[in-house]
DNA sequence: CTGAAAGCGCTAACAT
DNA sequence: ATGTTAGCGCTTTCAG
């Protein structure tokens, strides 16, 4: 059945288009008979004005697109619930996709996006967090980012200057590895993360940075990326067990990973932190309920999804942005690490 | 600066709007010299067709309004997960919004989404899960379905026939009771759930009918809903731990409290499975990787989600469907259930 | 194979 | 205070 449209209204309230405009909008004053009547009618027939129109016109849809790798992984959903609160504010909404770390996927979107005229995108993952991205992927990104605002939230892209907002990996991971040295460990080693990636380079360069401005040596055998499932921590969590000289305290590129060591430490009786110290990143919600509670960086994922919007929120009203808008992360202490075993 | 438009192509290669038009959709034949040339200004111009003017006339936008209550709740990016990937192969994205449980933001984005004219509407949570839901919050979703092709995933609203997909939540409870009386359990209590919402009251009938058919006697004080949170399956589970008769097997309503149960006994001392048994409910990703594993009853909370958008689908397609689709859950035997200790 | 023109539902001058 | 009208960018007859 054909949805009603202002004409109806207009014509069985005998005014004109323009007026049922208006008291929709509340744009000029109308007289209280017939605003009175008009609404009436709105009521009656229950009538949403069709945001297409208005939007056609306007230009301006009130929706962000959001570009996320995996809304399954805990982190971006609550990127997303601050987005949102954010967002929903000035009225805006998202229009939500999984790359799923593929690119192809990520171009379709990015079309999607720009079709339906979306007012902002947000991305996330995917070609921002490559050491080495593409150039067709990146000119691809320029392009879309000329036409309509977008922001890059935990990443960005070689060689361009396109506006982002990223928590302080470095800082983060400077943060957590200080945190060992001063419980008192020496041997620390490095578990996670895929080697090409920006999100681990980042954290390798600020973990051999902190050792050595401590005077601890760094042992390349026990610096052992892989990705960022539960299960490659484990994996690797194995190799470092089976080593003779072991580390005491390990820094995990994140939660999952870490949540891995830890489990394959249980499988071979090993206690932490008595035997092993580890300390995560991110601090999913899961980090606090896990057994033991997760020593990890807090991304403030929340704070990352308010500042992203109020970035592009500022962008969108043609105002000045910083190219890089930059949060502090936070060190939260829990049991997962303690002091060293004395020898 | 404009976007480029499919007057601005027409002009440029000096063909009509039509010829482009015809191009863009292969509509109709168009020669192949002129076709090249209108699709190289394309190409020139990076030029997207403006989506909303083609919904506006076609009346069909591409969108699915998805209403969660949570994401950050993973059972929800689960089942969008599931959701996203049926519906993009149709053409389908998301508008997304979380209601937090805020019944006038179901209102508000209920709204958003008619006005914006999605062609179709995916409810999850808040008043659907309602032992009594008001009637005005009851008519409002009516009216919208009324308009909208709308399916309530695992809820539902009394007295009405709006089209629902849900999982069977009395099989699995009967299930996962099932496998605690198997092993031996003839103790068994209930933890967890919010006494007014559906999901609880289902469960808490399930158990006490599995209890009886056993011939086990059910115990009133054993029974302890609270809410879905961990700090609630903590809570109950200690109030248990306290008592002097207590149960040997434990259902919780959800893999949450399920946790928080456990993470009381281990704070206790208590061992699990070995003192207690705790089975959950949900399977969420994360009950896997707990220590102990996760013994749970998984929703297949991916399956849902493509069940609920291929249902939608057909009714976009004005095709008949089924008012209840249901779905089989399926119990996951993990590590944190076992036999009784011997007495 | 291509063009002209109407119209999708709404807003915003411009009149009155 | 209210009506008329010209678009917004696109698709789709209907002609040619």
């Amino acid at each position: 059945m054909r949805q009603v449209t202002i004409y109806d209204i207009a014509k069985e309230a005998k005014v004109s288009v323009a007026t049922v405009s208006r008291v929709l909008n509340d744009t000029a004053p109308v007289k209280v008979s017939t605003r009175a009547k008009i609404e009436e009618l709105i009521e009656k027939y229950n009538f949403q004005p069709n945001a297409m129109a208005r939007s056609l016109l306007k230009k301006e849809t009130g929706i962000i697109g959001l570009i996320v790798p995996d809304l399954t992984n805990p982190f971006f959903p609550e990127v997303f619930a601050g987005a949102e609160h954010e967002a929903q504010q000035s009225g805006y909404t998202f229009l939500l996709s999984n790359s799923i770390g593929d690119y192809a996927k990520e171009s379709e979107y990015l079309s999607i996006m720009r079709e339906k005229r979306v007012d902002g995108i947000m991305f996330m993952g995917g070609r921002i967090n490559l050491k080495q991205c593409e150039e067709p992927l990146v000119q691809e990104l320029v392009q879309h980012a000329s036409v309509i605002p977008t922001v890059l939230v935990n990443g960005g892209l070689r060689n361009t200057d396109l506006i982002r907002v990223s928590t302080d990996e470095a800082a983060g991971t400077a943060l957590a590895v200080k945190h060992l040295i001063e419980l008192g460990h020496t041997k620390i080693g490095f578990i996670g993360g895929e080697s090409h990636m920006t999100t681990t380079s980042i954290k390798l360069r600020a973990f051999r940075k902190t050792l050595k401005e401590a005077g601890l040596a760094i042992r390349e055998e026990w610096l052992l990326p892989d990705s960022f499932s539960i299960d490659s921590g484990k994996r690797q969590m194995l190799k470092l067990l089976a080593m003779s000289d072991r580390p005491t305290a390990i820094f995990c590129v994140n939660d999952y990973t870490a949540i891995g060591a830890i489990k394959a430490a249980a499988e071979m009786g090993i206690r932490i932190p008595e035997d092993i110290s580890i300390v995560g990143f991110d601090d999913i919600p899961l980090a606090h309920h896990f057994i033991p509670e997760l020593t990890t960086v807090s991304q403030q994922a929340n704070e990352l999804g308010r500042t992203a919007v109020n970035v592009l929120k500022a962008m969108m009203n043609k105002e000045k942005v910083k190219k890089l808008t930059s949060l502090e992360p936070q060190l939260i202490v829990r049991q997962s690490t303690g002091k060293p075993a004395a020898t």
